[in-house]
This record gives C-alpha cells, sequence and structure tokens, in this order.
RNA sequence: GGGGCCGUAGCUCAAUUGGUUAGAGUACCGGACUGUCGAUCCGGGGGUUGCGGGUUCAAGUCCCGUCGGCCUCGCCA
C-alpha cells in the first residue's frame, strides 16, 4: 500500500502519528516561500495538508508547482490546526498534515472544466472527460447509492435462497416489443444474434429447469430512441419464483423496497405498499403511473358539460369523448391568462388535445370566457363535482377518453411540480395490479400484448379471452414510485393451452409462435412449474433513491440522446476485413455517393 | 419520423435596432505574501462567435443548410 490512511478519516485523535496519503490536488493555496496549503482528495474526503518548510526548500519549491489534479503522495505528521483554523465544513477540519515529503506521482494537465461551483459545463463536455466529471461529488455519491442498491438487492435474495444466475448476452431475435441491437455471426454467414431485452425467456426457461428462485442483475439492450430516464443499455434486478402466485411476488418486493429505501434514504415506507387496480387509477389519475405524492384527482364533468351550450364540449360528448378536469387548489392567481392559453394550451396539445379550457372560482362562480355558455346549475355542479372554492383555477381537456386521460396527467404533473403541491423528498409507492392483457392496435388492426405474450390472464376472465377480449385482466403488476415504473412482472402462463389461446388472440399463429419463441413453448411442454417474476429498473431506483432526474448521472459510461459515446467514441466505424469476416457489406449513404 | 431549446475565451455567461477594437467572472501563466480553506493583492496571455453558404456598405446578431448536445411526442411486447 502507498498510503496509511485515506483522505477522508483523519481525525483529531490521529493528532502525533505520522502517516502517508495519496490522491488529486483538489486546491492549492500558496503564500509564498514558506507557506504552501493543499487539499488533497480522494473518493473518501479531503485533508489540508501544509507545506511550512523553512527548513527543507527542496519540497518547498515542489509544493509550489502543484496544480489542480496531479496526483500526488505526502508523508508527513498529523496535527490539531488550532482552535481558531479549524474548518467545520471538512470532516477532516479539525486536522491537517504537516507534510515532510512529497512525491509527484502524475501531473495534470488543465482539466476542461471546474471540479467545483454551481455551473457545471454542457453535457457533451463532460461526458467527453467522463474520467473527470466523475471526480465530482455527486457523481462518487451517485455510483455509491447504486452499489448500496445492489449490495442491499443481493443480500436480500440471498438470505432467501434465491440464485444468481447469469444468462446470455448472445441470445436469438424475437421481433416483437423494441427493436434489438444485433451481432452478425462469422461462422454463421448472414445469421445474427440479438443483445438481450431482458433475460424474459431464459429465466423463465431456468424455473422449468427447477431453479425456482432466482435472481440477475442483469444489463438489457433496446435500440430505441432515448429519454431522459432512458438509455439503450440498461439494467434490470430480474427476479423469477416458481410455485408462487402473485401475491408472493407483491410481498417478496414489498419486503426488498422496505428494505432498501430504509437503508439508503432512511424512510419508512407502509408494509404492505397500497394496491390499485389499473382501471382505478386511469381512472383517478389518467395514468398507470401516477404520482401519489399529492391529489389533484381527475373529475369527469360530462354531466354539467351535456347541460351547458358549450358546443366544443357538447360536440365532443356526442362523438363519444369525455370531459375531465383537474382542481389546481388556491391556483387562480397563478397562471397569467397569457400563460393558460399559450403554453399550458400547447403543452397539452403535445398529448394531443385540441384545446384547455379554464375557469376560475370567484364569489361561489365560475369566472372565464366560456362561464357564460353555463346555466347557474351547471356552475354549481360543477364547482360541487370538483369540490372548488373560491381562488381555485379548473382546467379542463374535452376530447377522446385516452387524449384526456394522457393531457390531464401530464399536466397534474407538472402542476403538482410548479405549485409545490409535494415534498420532493418524499417517497410514494404503490402496486398497480390487473392491467388490461391486451390492448386493440388501430394501426395493425389486432391485439398487442400489453406486458408480453406469457402474461398469464386473470382466473375469473378465461370465458371473456374469445368474447370479449379486451376486458380481459391480465395477472400482471407493476410497481410505481414517484409516477416514475419502478418494476413490472406477471404471473406467467405454463399451460400450453392457454398459452395457445393467447396466442391466438394476438393473432400469432402455431408456426409463428414456433419460430419466434418455440424453444420456450417446447421447454414449456416438459413438466412447467407455476411460475411468477418481476424485474426493477435498477437505474431508476437510483434516480428515485438519489433524486436525480438524468439517468446519465447514475451510470458511469452513459450515452448520449443518439446513443454516443463521446468518451470512447463508439459506435464507430470498423476495418473493411472485420466487415469481410462477418460477411456484411454496408449500404452507408457516404458509400452510395461514392458509388455514383 | 415530428416539435422545442442551446452552441461566443479552457469553463460559465454578456454583447441594445444588424454598426466600428466581441466584454465580465472564473480558470490558466508570471510576481508578491507565514495561517489559508471560494485565500488576497499586482500584472499577463487567451476568440475560425460549432461548420458551410446566402442577404447586406456592414452579420455573434437576419435567412438557408449542416454537425453536435439537451428536452419532448411517437416509439420503448
Amino acid at each position: 500500500m502507498l498510503r496509511t490512511h485515506t483522505c477522508g478519516e483523519l481525525r483529531r485523535e490521529h493528532v502525533g502519528q505520522t502517516v502517508t496519503l495519496c490522491g488529486w490536488v483538489h486546491s492549492y493555496r500558496d503564500h509564498g516561500e514558506n507557506l504552501v496549503f493543499v487539499d488533497l482528495r480522494d473518493r473518501y474526503g479531503k485533508t489540508q495538508v501544509v507545506f511550512n518548510t523553512e527548513e527543507d526548500s527542496r519540497i518547498d519549491a515542489l509544493a509550489r508547482r502543484l496544480r489542480r489534479e496531479d496526483v500526488i503522495r505526502i508523508a508527513g505528521e498529523v496535527r490539531y490546526r488550532g482552535d481558531d483554523l479549524v474548518n467545520p465544513r471538512l470532516a477532516t477540519g479539525d486536522i491537517e498534515v504537516r507534510a515532510h515529503e512529497l512525491t509527484v506521482d502524475s501531473s495534470s494537465r488543465t482539466p476542461p472544466f471546474e471540479l467545483e461551483g454551481s455551473d457545471l459545463p454542457n453535457e457533451e463536455l463532460r461526458l467527453r472527460y467522463r474520467f473527470v466529471d466523475l471526480r465530482r461529488e455527486p457523481l462518487q455519491r451517485n455510483l455509491i447509492v447504486r452499489h448500496q442498491i445492489t449490495q442491499a438487492v443481493r443480500d436480500y435474495f440471498n438470505s432467501r435462497d434465491f440464485l444468481e444466475i447469469e444468462t446470455p448476452m448472445l441470445g436469438r431475435s424475437t421481433p416483437e416489443g423494441a427493436r434489438d441491437y444485433l451481432v452478425p455471426s462469422r461462422v454463421h454467414p448472414g445469421s445474427f444474434y440479438a443483445l438481450p431485452q431482458s433475460p424474459q425467456i431464459y429465466k423463465q426457461i431456468l424455473m422449468v429447469a427447477g431453479f425456482d428462485r432466482y435472481y440477475q442483475i442483469a444489463r438489457c439492450f433496446r435500440d430505441e430512441d432515448l429519454r431522459a430516464d432512458r438509455q439503450p443499455e440498461f439494467t434490470q434486478i430480474d427476479v423469477e419464483m416458481a410455485f408462487v402466485e402473485r401475491d408472493d411476488i407483491l410481498e417478496l418486493i414489498d419486503g426488498l423496497v422496505c428494505q432498501v429505501v430504509k437503508q439508503v434514504r432512511g424512510i419508512e415506507l407502509p408494509s404492505p405498499l397500497p394496491r390499485y387496480s389499473y382501471a382505478d387509477v386511469m381512472e383517478r389519475f389518467g395514468t398507470d403511473k401516477p404520482d401519489l405524492r399529492f391529489g389533484m384527482e381527475l373529475v369527469d364533468i360530462a354531466g354539467p358539460a351535456a347541460a351547458s351550450d358549450f358546443g366544443v364540449f357538447r360536440s365532443v360528448l356526442d362523438s363519444g369523448g369525455r370531459v375531465r378536469g383537474i382542481n389546481a387548489k388556491g391556483a387562480a392567481d397563478r397562471y397569467s391568462r397569457r400563460l393558460l392559453d399559450r403554453e399550458l394550451k400547447d403543452f397539452v396539445g403535445e398529448y394531443g388535445a385540441r384545446g384547455l379550457a379554464y375557469m376560475k372560482v370567484a364569489g361561489g362562480k365560475l369566472e372565464s370566457t366560456i362561464a357564460k355558455f353555463f346555466p347557474e346549475q351547471s356552475q354549481q355542479d360543477i364547482i360541487e363535482l370538483m369540490q372548488a372554492e373560491d381562488g381555485d383555477l379548473l382546467l379542463f381537456v374535452a376530447d377522446q377518453a385516452d387524449i384526456t386521460s394522457a393531457a390531464l396527467a401530464a399536466l397534474r404533473n407538472r402542476l403538482g411540480r410548479e405549485l409545490n403541491l409535494y415534498d420532493p423528498d418524499a417517497f410514494s409507492a404503490l402496486w398497480v395490479v390487473d392491467f388490461p392483457l391486451v390492448t386493440w392496435n388501430d394501426e395493425t388492426q389486432r391485439y398487442d400484448a400489453e406486458h408480453h405474450p406469457f402474461c398469464q390472464p386473470h382466473r375469473d376472465d378465461r370465458d371473456l379471452l374469445t368474447s370479449d377480449p379486451a376486458r380481459v385482466r391480465a395477472d400482471s403488476y407493476d410497481l410505481v414510485v414517484n409516477g416514475c415504473e419502478a418494476a413490472s412482472g406477471s404471473v406467467r402462463i405454463h399451460d400450453s393451452k392457454i398459452q395457445q389461446q393467447v396466442f391466438d388472440l394476438l393473432n400469432i399463429s402455431e408456426q409463428e409462435a414456433e419460430r419466434r419463441f418455440g424453444f420456450l413453448l417446447e421447454a414449456l411442454r416438459y413438466g412447467a412449474p407455476p411460475h411468477a417474476g418481476i424485474a426493477l429498473g435498477l437505474d431508476r431506483w437510483v434516480m428515485l433513491l438519489t433524486g436525480d432526474d438524468n439517468i446519465r448521472d447514475v451510470i458511469a459510461f452513459p450515452k448520449t440522446q443518439r446513443a454516443s459515446d463521446l468518451l470512447s467514441g463508439a459506435p464507430a466505424p470498423v476495418d473493411d476485413h472485420q466487415l469481410r469476416d462477418l460477411h456484411i457489406r454496408t449500404d452507408s449513404p457516404d458509400q452510395s455517393i461514392l458509388d455514383e
């Protein structure tokens, strides 16, 4: 070991000891010939090193040349700083190390940006110099939290007889779901592996194989467009159990979540976590992942809307749409007319809403440019339905049902944040259960699986599979935390007859099913136990527990929105001979220009 | 595939209606200083205004294209 201590551990009790510290020069304060201070930093903290070297001008000259981010090693004596000189903002602030030896292990170029300060440089630069960015305390903290979570997860499952089993990264492409990342085969010209979107099929096969308690911290890949909370490669805490029912999984994960949240954030969550049906949250919040840190539920005002003379509302109702609204309590003066007419209208427009109606409540009446279309009784009905009081701002969207849901759910989240309706440090976790098994896809004119094709239909809804598929509930469940899908799973089909019924419903022919998932179906024919599972999005959990809203800040080496790694330069062209080995010819735009 | 924001010194930003030598803070370099901890003081260097084209007497500013980053709708079984 080159060091005796880290930069975060020296305290008053070490005074008098001779120590050796290693680290990066965080800052330096040069007071001339005989006095130089250096804050030495490593992952554990910072320690002030003082060079006070009347007797040794050689060290002094070296110390005065130190610059930020140089890597040095110092040996010296731990000293109490003195009563007036302690730095309460530093964990090691009581002491300093008076150096009598200094080695510069490596000098640094001037860093491309400063590690401290409120103004972060743009992300492009941070990503290009990731090794510098990762030295910053917030990112170090995030990766530490990430480690704590995976560690707690492993402890939790290991102590319950689970086995951590790896599944292949090079697998078979299954064309349903997200776009696959493909890997060409050298020895099978024209054939490709796919990187896993999730270990779904493998973990089900592990159940068939008798490994009745499995988990894995699994890397997954999806070649879809990115978002602030989505990366092309991400990590799932993947779990599967045999001989269990839905509630066994929910209780297992309740326990895990409560333990992790308590351990990392010191917050005590209710156990069991509350459960809501899909139908319930869609009606009350317009989304299957409601943020329950605040109320402001959606209200249907079809009754008073139909009794009004407001053409927009009435024509929407006549064509089978809905009129719903939310009540922003006390916000009547918070949004100017201009903001409502432009900004918020455009905002709901992003979700397909053609307009945004609003009314302010004053003197027990509605104030609005459209109030005149609402007779007295309608106004009172709206006020009653929305539990409105003077000073409230009521916002309405009239449209097809799914558009009112999407627009109002988004608006609700935005208003909740802007009006500070909740404590950003608060935690709300809930289960959403009884999702529909399938949803009708207008484009392809057929049913799509809501979760995936191996998800078990609800026992009580089997008869509906043929008669009214859209009403069939699935034995599936999502864990929602602060409006974010934090885990998702289901009871799987282990009966090949039911599996066949679901394929029929999804319009997947026997041939097609064999071609796509034949190896799973074959496995299910050789003694498949009842089984169920779930996957937790690790990256999102780290975001939730650190309070970050950017997934790149919880991943050591993330990719940009266009899926490039600015640090390494990936993706990049490869040598022609590599392509020849893989039997691949490219058809890039550049190439075609050259061809012409 | 669609919509939006951004790109000026190493970094964060400013630059009036299109106007003459593109500024500030910080970092960096040199000097002074024995108790600093956002050290202080003095001095200095540093610009292809992302790139290409256009309009104009004149472009950081206006227009078109392009590259890159971010947010978002669609997409993500």
